[in-house]
DNA sequence: GTGGTCTAGACCACA
DNA sequence: GTGGTCTAGACCACT
């Protein structure tokens, strides 16, 4: 896990974004239970606070539960983690098709180097 | 233009980048003028020398040509240009590959996901 | 029992409404013998002349009645103790009416949204 | 106003509950400005900060909005504030059921007691 | 030792 | 002067 963070965007929304990341990728599977708060910030070098305020906002989603006394856990709701999944790969083509655009191709243009590219890696 | 520069990435390396993009994405169209490095580094904030580094890179792949008591003006060769292009966007396409491959999905499944998402877009 | 204690309002008055919901729900039935006065207080973290006044009170209101030597009960008179009841929910009601009337609602919109609650909870 | 706060539930709940009550009387109509947080915190005796998370949960459930620099605003989507309305008045109805339902009432009691009730005080 | 809350005080961007 | 963010440090309930 790398732990940084760009300057212009809070820093507890990227631990957001750094934390769905480990959720979709299965870094932290369903179910599975997350380290405390203070050890991951410590680790983040963010304070806990910090820290807590994201784990909140992912609990806020739904994607996290907190057990008062034992700990944070992943959701083991697995339509929630689809959509999540869903969710990340959206915004990573919504991304691609923005740069592509400015680069001056069309949606076509883009569709048909995604299907080229893929094809050429296959081998 | 936004001069932001990321730390782990030589400075010079980043702004061949960001020339590219302006090069690709027609900024600076096949033929064009380019501002005096001093000028374009001033406003870019970085030591004269970084961006003269930049420049000969470009020029070195051929995307530049110079002339001596005129300046700098970017190729005119069409070709070279739509190479460009591909390369970017190639780029691009690896970067998101990589991404989704990360959240689990095969490479059929991100061509589906990646046409799906622009025929929902196209309304 | 709670005996958790608001400031603002004497602690025997706050103890006088403890009991008669008490006596209302039928905790204390019609005829039951009370735990004598310091066992209570003891419970409840008062002082025991705290306890004693307001099981006065309430004995003035007819509410309870003391046998010298054998502690003190509960009135068998059971009109004493449907009035009781209906005085509480008349309080109940009227802190409702209260509420609902300075978020800017009518009598009739109050009655009205009163049955369509307990018909919709009724299911 | 008054900003007294009960221990067992977090202040910035109980503020979320006090700011509702006060946009849905109509203290703070649609599009009201509000006082800034500093000023609002001051005044009710809490940090600034516990304030301010009060009002991000509001923000987040539709009920307020921000202008970074000009200051906090009711919303002014009167369909939002109809729900806020009709919640806050279960919510009551739902606190006096359960009371005169532990006082040995029925649903069909209840309603007759708040139906009469309100005849009575009509005189 | 866990999550949760609260305070105090600082800094930032924006206009 | 506004809202927003972040840190540091403290306390609490629960087990």
């Amino acid at each position: 896990m790398k732990w940084q963070f760009k300057p212009g965007l809070p820093i507890y929304q990227q631990l957001v974004s750094i934390m769905k990341n480990s959720i979709a990728n299965g870094t932290y599977p369903a179910g599975a239970k997350l380290p405390p708060v203070r050890e991951i910030a410590m680790e983040a070098g963010v304070n806990p606070n910090t820290m807590q305020r994201a784990f909140a906002t992912l609990e806020q989603e739904g994607l996290l539960y907190s057990v008062r006394t034992s700990g944070r856990f992943v959701t083991e709701d697995q339509n929630m983690l689809n959509n999540l999944r869903k969710d990340l790969s959206g915004d990573y083509i919504r991304e691609l098709v923005s740069q592509l655009t400015q680069l001056g191709m069309s949606r076509e243009e883009i569709l048909a180097a995604v299907s080229e590219w893929i094809q050429k890696e296959d081998k």
